[in-house]
DNA sequence: AATGTCCTCAACCGCTGTTAA
DNA sequence: CTTAACAGCGGTTGAGGACAT
């Protein structure tokens, strides 16, 4: 299908439409209009509510301003952890994410990960894309980032957990267009595919595959973070007191890739019935420290 | 106090998916 | 089936505030 520019589907409807800054009085007249008739068609109310702003410009500023419903200010620490969890999960799908944060909009979580969060996984040697460690050479994890690492992968995997546990999947035949990218789903469109529960159990590998110390499981991995104790020889990273071996890391998200590219490809019916009917699986997120997550943002 | 630099976030841009004619 | 209009998404920008010199 052709596609049309954006100069005429409504970015610039016409000249002489305000931009910038909304004031005061403007927000007053756009709110009270909305909440009269409800927004209708963006495109149509500028002109119906008396403001000279684009549809677009006036639906922006409703959704991620004016809207009752929405919660502005600091992020919690609870907030933080769902995005990088969320983050992980599902790339840059921001408003997907911000299904996930009530009263938060998508583009608030989108400025607070390019502002912060994203910088703080860096700063852990850690891809923000990719959330595996980094393999260029002056990224090498020193050993503290190896201990926030293991932490950072037991709060991924809590994170893959809450998703299974509060994935409502309501699209069970999903178009051919949605099959073939996802990457615009909307949770209004189509819910999010618990995917994740597949890729949990991937999981549960990889990190069980990364401690190696007997008697320590991943409730208490905080206790490293005064005395890292790290061995490193080569190309290998052992945290001596976690277990976590860095080479295993590498190793196992290699085989977690390519679980998830086998489950991209896979049939979408075959996927759906296969993951909801696999009864051997059980995992309890209580089990994970929350305050793994708590330590790993404080020693950023 | 003045100036420069960095950081934040509201707003915009360009694109894609959906839908109706 | 094709086209156009529209809504919504993610990426980017720039004004203004915060901080450093």
């Amino acid at each position: 299908m052709r596609r049309q520019t954006s100069t005429n589907n409504g970015n610039k409807e016409a000249a002489g439409l305000k931009r910038g800054p909304w004031t005061a009085e403007e927000d007053e007249i756009l709110t009270a209009y909305i909440q009269k008739h409800g927004h209708g068609s963006w495109r149509a109310l500028p002109e119906k509510a008396g403001l000279g702003r684009c549809g677009k410009s006036c639906r922006l500023r409703w959704i991620n301003y004016l809207r009752p419903d929405i919660k502005r200010g600091k992020f919690s620490l609870q907030e933080e952890q769902t995005i990088i969890q969320l983050h992980a999960l599902l790339g840059n799908r921001w408003s997907a994410m911000a299904a996930h944060l009530p009263k938060r909009t998508d583009n608030e979580i989108k400025n607070h990960w390019n502002t912060h969060l994203k910088k703080r996984l860096i700063k852990l040697g850690i891809d923000p894309m990719t959330h595996k460690p980094r393999v260029d050479a002056s990224a090498s994890p020193s050993g503290s980032n190896l201990s926030h690492m293991a932490q950072w992968e037991s709060a991924r995997l809590e994170a893959e957990a809450r998703l299974v546990r509060d994935s409502k999947p309501v699209v069970l035949n999903p178009s051919p267009v949605h099959q073939k990218n996802n990457n615009h789903l909307t949770p209004d469109r189509t819910r999010l595919r618990p995917r994740c529960l597949d890729v949990l159990k991937a999981w549960q590998g990889v990190v069980a595959g990364m401690f190696s110390v007997p008697g320590q499981d991943l409730e208490s991995p905080t206790s490293t973070l005064s005395s890292p104790a790290i061995g490193h020889t080569g190309t290998s990273y052992t945290d001596g007191e976690t277990g976590f071996d860095a080479s295993k890391y590498v190793e196992k998200s290699k085989q977690l890739q390519e679980i998830e590219e086998t489950l991209m490809d896979s049939d979408m019916d075959a996927w759906f019935e296969d993951s909801f009917m696999d009864e051997g699986f059980c995992f309890d997120p209580d089990v994970i420290n929350q305050s793994l997550f708590s330590n790993f943002m404080s020693n950023v």
